[in-house]
DNA sequence: GCTTCCATGTAATAGGTTACATGATTTG
DNA sequence: CAAATCATGTAACCTATTACATGGAAGC
């Protein structure tokens, strides 16, 4: 079984009911921000796919001032699917990283790009830990609580190996440089702890 | 521009040539392991469409003993067009855990689920961790050493991350009811394989 | 006045996985 | 003797992204 986004959206509906839009938003911007994101183009199908199968339930609610809004819930069938689906094991996690496939080939790149692509990195990660941060709020469960936990001990790894590990691919390679003192090339062993 | 295949087929090429199988395999066992996956299903379309393009070339080997051979071989220009693509933003990564999905619902499962789950994470990223330590060798690229150190610095504080705060999840909450009955409605299961 | 937020949806397209099809050889 | 490894490829299928289509209201 593979994650996809109509169970994605049936969980999110097991929390609390939404629009697709306010699900949209709380895959971007919620505790979960780090390893879950789909689109409006996938959402949307989806909750008319689970509204078909009886897992959902759809109802319209006119607001003033703003566009109408269907509203999805969870109903009994769905609520029991979820659970059934959550005793099957979790399928692999899927990561791709464009990032550091090109840190890969950091030798092809000038200096100067290696070092825009790792600042841009940490940037990246710090709005990231940022959204994590805002969405720790007291009224999460403690799976939820986990799993953001999770999230940002990730970050925070990262942003330290980033930081102490950038000089490995930006010391400039096989330069007929002058002299260069502080060459502290260290061995960049897998281990090293502190 | 996303990290396609393709992509992936040309810059592996670059650093030596391979025939189809033998990409698949580094992609799974080398030092990028932690980041990069593909099936021959699109590991060989790659392949001939990259030829066709003329940013690789192919030269048929044949063997004693094993079946033939298509060793692919980066040209000036696939080498060019690596170069160039490098120097474009990477995309954004792309992550999706499953197991972290259902963490987040850990209230949903039973304690004994839980910590089935948690201890074949812990296992995986163990074996993963071993994958990368193999393929830690002296002729890696800096680049490549970079990028390995990240994947094993991950995995370090995923293991961390894991070990110290599996009781948040495997405390068992308070139930209020207790015994639930199995009311075996036969709802439309999400993906029920097997 | 421009941009962002709210809000839903479809169609074209891209990109990938899985299963299928084949078959010799080596290892356990 | 069964399983894994080596080796290539196609076809059916699935899923998701992007762009398109629409439009009012609120904030800057």
């Amino acid at each position: 079984m593979t994650l996809d986004v109509r169970t994605m959206c049936l969980g999110a509906l097991s929390e609390a009911e939404a629009s697709g839009y306010e699900l949209q938003k709380n895959f971007k911007e919620g505790p979960l921000a780090h390893f879950l994101e789909a689109s409006y183009g996938s959402i949307y199908p989806a909750l008319t796919r689970l509204t078909e199968e009886g897992l959902v339930t759809c109802s319209e609610q006119t607001q003033e001032g703003r566009p109408d809004k269907k509203v999805y819930s969870i109903t009994p069938q769905g609520q029991d699917a979820l659970e059934v689906a959550l005793r099957a094991l979790p399928a692999e996690d899927r990561f791709r990283s464009e990032f550091l496939f090109f840190m890969s080939f950091s030798e092809l790149m000038d200096a100067g790009q290696v070092s825009r692509l790792i600042d841009d990195r940490i940037n990246t990660v710090l709005g990231k830990q940022a959204i994590l941060e805002e969405s720790n709020r007291e009224d999460l469960t403690p799976g939820q609580k986990f799993v953001l936990g999770y999230g940002h001990a990730m970050m925070k790894a990262s942003l330290k190996y980033l930081q102490d590990n950038r000089h490995l691919v930006e010391v400039p390679q096989m330069r007929p440089a002058p002299a260069q003192k502080n060459n502290g090339i260290t061995s960049p062993s897998l281990n090293q702890d502190q």
